[in-house]
DNA sequence: ACTATATATCGAAACCTTTCGATAGGTGGC
DNA sequence: GCCACCTATCGAAAGGTTTCGATATATAGT
């Protein structure tokens, strides 16, 4: 590859004015840098990114890090990210937590001495140690979906207390009163906000919460199939679910198909995060979504306006989504289950 | 952030013996090592991966370029990758292509600048000249999915054209004669192979194939939707599909729901690759899949291999696989379809 | 005791860029 | 004709690492 000293060979001049003349100094006379760009042109000359970036302290990427990359609300967040910060000459380094901040820690301590301009983080961390050491990390940063107690940074997610109230609230309004919430990883934000909603709602309309109807799942595909299948094969099974996300829903509908419990007829099922297959399964889901695109570009947005000169004084900024309800055929009210139950065979 | 500096002053030795310690050389003391290694501790040093790049022309990252990170089969893919390169000290950059090879040939061309240690790539590159800029790259390289003509690298990918003469025969011995074809991007490698398979097959059993009913999309969406839209809304409609893809294939079931075709019993519809709905969508599709795991693991040991100082010396390797049958649901016979319409009102 | 050899450590160059202070040349003013 | 100043260009340092040839010290051999 040709680099500097060679365009400044051929431009019959020094290094310093090769570079100069390049990054549009004033300081350089017209004829010299035309001769300079045709040299540039004539052997094919662009920078290295990395002399660049140890010279800088710091290199034109960006590192996006997720929990699971194969989770069509990730992937479709990762795309757009990409998409955006490609314009901007970013290139973008991807790694997955699985949800482990253990993991998450040793990513970022990469990220970190890989000098990226900036990190899209949706975090899983929870010590303070943790907390701490993201603290301690002097690069531009935007959570998203994820917060992080007590590390003010910028975010941008949707309001997940509202997401997980909205179904639970037209569930009971429903008729339903024995919901179960198959809920996201214990002592993680998103999972624990949607709880809070979902018990918020329960209690403003009276309603008690059995807590072995609440059942945690991960990021890792199957559990929400084995929670559901726990909760499902009972006696007193619920009459009704709020899967916590799209993942855990899938799994939740694939157990009540094994076990040939009619949805929505026995069970009613409503969940947060669209899918790509939403549109096709059957029943059509009763959900709650948040425009993954809009995520992806305001987190966009507000990590490249940090990594102007000008970027870190600005203070901490949010972009809350208001979730959108979108009416399916997953529920159907209880009464109408408990006839059917009986007019089974 | 501590460097290799400051490791040699706190151990008093110069730098030169530090770099050699740390990079396991014989020609250093035992105590001096000691003393070395617990003052990198101390220190916390990690080595500056941009300096280290620089030095050796090369940088501990792998980029891969792909259609469409969005697509399941894609995303599954570098998650898999990512999970395999990452115990292996490297960082994975992703990019998409969106299947353009303008974009993808940029794309290579940063990467190339970035010296990336190698790079997986699903090309969708046809012209002479982008082959030939491919040649020129001296990057370890392996093709998934796509192979290039012309071009010969490691591939690892499916029989595409087994693939879709799998699923041909099958409509075809269910008694189908009038099937179409959604096919992929037209000129790209696997979308041709798997448009052969199904000429062939059709050919071998004597059938003549409507090129009316050959209709090509692309990775984006709803391409795959409007094109089964304009075949389904023919008077002479097709009895059978056969998609290329996932993706397409979400879109035509799509669009059967939407006209108020039923599946299978007035048109049948079979796909190639699986997609994380396929349980739960109704009917249950009847597919060929390809084991994405065993390509991601396959390509990342090839590369990995590449990458050693024998690996440019190793011939071409390939790794076909054979794709697997899954029956499913979406097939019935015409001939139940043509009394289904009829008796319909 | 003196040379030959092995061993441990060091200095300097190289990778490629950016940036700032220095220098050369030319122009204008007096 | 000389000084001051401006402009275009340059040299060198810095950024952090690796590597190779060189050096200093200690050990073995005679």
């Amino acid at each position: 590859m040709a680099t500097i000293k060679d365009v400044a060979k051929l431009a019959k001049v020094s290094i310093s004015t090769v570079s100069l003349a390049l990054n549009g100094s004033e300081r350089v006379s017209a004829d010299t840098l035309k001769r300079i760009q045709d040299a540039a042109n004539s052997v094919g000359y662009s920078p290295n990114p990395l002399a660049q970036g140890l010279k800088a302290g710091r290199s034109r990427m960006i590192g996006m890090v997720l929990a699971d990359l194969a989770n069509p609300f990730y992937s479709q967040m990762l795309k757009q990210v990409e998409n955006l910060l490609i314009d901007h000459q970013y290139l973008v380094v991807v790694a997955s937590s699985r949800g482990n901040a253990k993991r998450e820690r040793a990513i970022l301590e990469t990220l970190a001495s890989q000098r990226v301009s900036g990190i899209i983080l949706s975090s899983h961390i929870t010590s303070p140690e943790d907390v701490a050491y993201l603290k301690s990390l002097k690069i531009p940063m935007v959570l998203v979906d994820h917060k992080v107690d007590g590390f003010a940074a910028d975010f941008v997610g949707c309001d997940n207390r509202m997401a997980s109230a909205m179904l639970t609230e037209r569930l009971i309004r429903e008729g339903h009163t024995r919901i179960a919430h198959l809920a996201g990883v214990e002592g993680l934000w998103t999972a624990e906000e949607r709880n809070q909603g979902f018990r918020a709602t329960m209690a403003a309309f009276g309603l008690e919460v059995d807590e072995s109807l609440i059942l945690h799942g991960d990021y890792d595909g199957d559990i929400g199939y084995k929670q559901a299948m726990r909760m499902l094969v009972r006696p007193d099974k619920p009459t009704a679910v709020v899967a916590a996300n799209n993942v855990m829903a899938l799994g939740a509908l694939q157990a009540m198909r094994d076990l040939g419990i009619k949805c929505p007829e026995e069970v009613s099922l409503t969940a947060i995060d669209d899918a790509p297959w939403s549109k096709v399964i059957e029943p059509k889901m009763t959900m709650v979504v948040q425009d993954v695109n809009e995520i992806a570009e305001m987190a966009t947005r507000f990590l490249i306006d940090r990594t102007t000169p000008a970027g870190a004084d600005i203070p901490p900024r949010e972009h809350i989504l208001v979730p959108q309800f979108v009416l399916g055929q997953s529920i159907a009210s209880p009464v109408k289950a408990a006839s059917f139950q009986d007019s089974a065979p």
